[in-house]
DNA sequence: TTAATCTCTACTAGTTTAATAGAATTTATA
DNA sequence: TATAAATTCTATTAAACTAGTAGAGATTAA
């Protein structure tokens, strides 16, 4: 399950997605908008800024906006940016692996081979959703 | 990605799944195969019970023994009694349905089409995994 | 009757989540 | 240059969740 945060970057990046080129949003009217604690996406943003995905302008009229193309940025980076591995165990991930400290032998584990299919499976299925074709629905 | 105890669960289904048939498997014994802390573990196999997914004779020479076939036991089932829904959002859930408190309209927001079809996916990956698959690899 | 086992309920330390608060910094413009 | 409007940064917090631990009770075989 995502966790609210995540959500709440989707729906942040959605409302930017629909927004004229070179429009820069002010968090306020994100907030308002997309029906987001205005403090709480404040930090999402600057989640979202350290990862590339938006960019922002300081100061009066200041704000932020799409960095990235929205048909670039998929479910898979924002999954990966707020709530980490997509894989269902770290030993079975791409990006956040990590071994398992109570399994005895990794080759012989007959999880791991299961949780990696899954992982590509849900990895091509979040990677075909993108910024831009949740808002062309 | 699964609960600690999610992942308990499956290796001791698996544990189970290599006995033969007919044979009762112990608490201490899976534990120890498995590596599992035995108190938590119990706990585990109640709930793997009244999820229907094994059985259990109490009394002296009991213990557990699988109650539905290995190649009925999909990951999904045991990802939905232990960590819940498979959907990413509560609002694109089968079996965990609930509405966001935050979204206007549920048939004008954009995330949650996408969503469902990352749940098809998913599902059907995990579904396609099963206990015999796992233990034959 | 006893030993071995499952069953049930309660407790707990640590972590994570979803915020909230407030001060600091940056920028446009009057 | 002063001010208003915005982002940026760091700290704090209440509530929920996770991963166990503890111990007593019930059941069964011999």
């Amino acid at each position: 399950m995502l966790s609210q945060k995540t959500k709440y970057a989707l729906k942040a990046l959605l409302y930017l997605a629909q927004q004229d080129a070179n429009h820069i949003s002010k968090t306020t009217d994100i907030a308002e908008e997309a029906n987001i604690p205005k403090k709480f996406l404040e930090q999402i943003l600057l989640d979202l800024k350290r990862g590339h995905l938006v960019g922002s302008k300081q100061g009066k009229f200041g704000g932020y906006y799409l960095l990235k193309s929205k048909d670039e940025i998929t479910l898979a980076d924002i999954h990966r940016l707020f709530d980490g591995a997509i894989a269902l165990l770290p030993c079975a991930s791409l990006n956040f692996y990590e071994r398992c400290s109570d399994c005895k032998s990794e080759d012989e584990c007959l999880l791991r081979h299961g949780l990696m299919t899954i992982r590509d499976e849900t990895l091509k299925a979040m990677q075909g959703i993108t910024i831009a074709s949740l808002v062309k629905k």
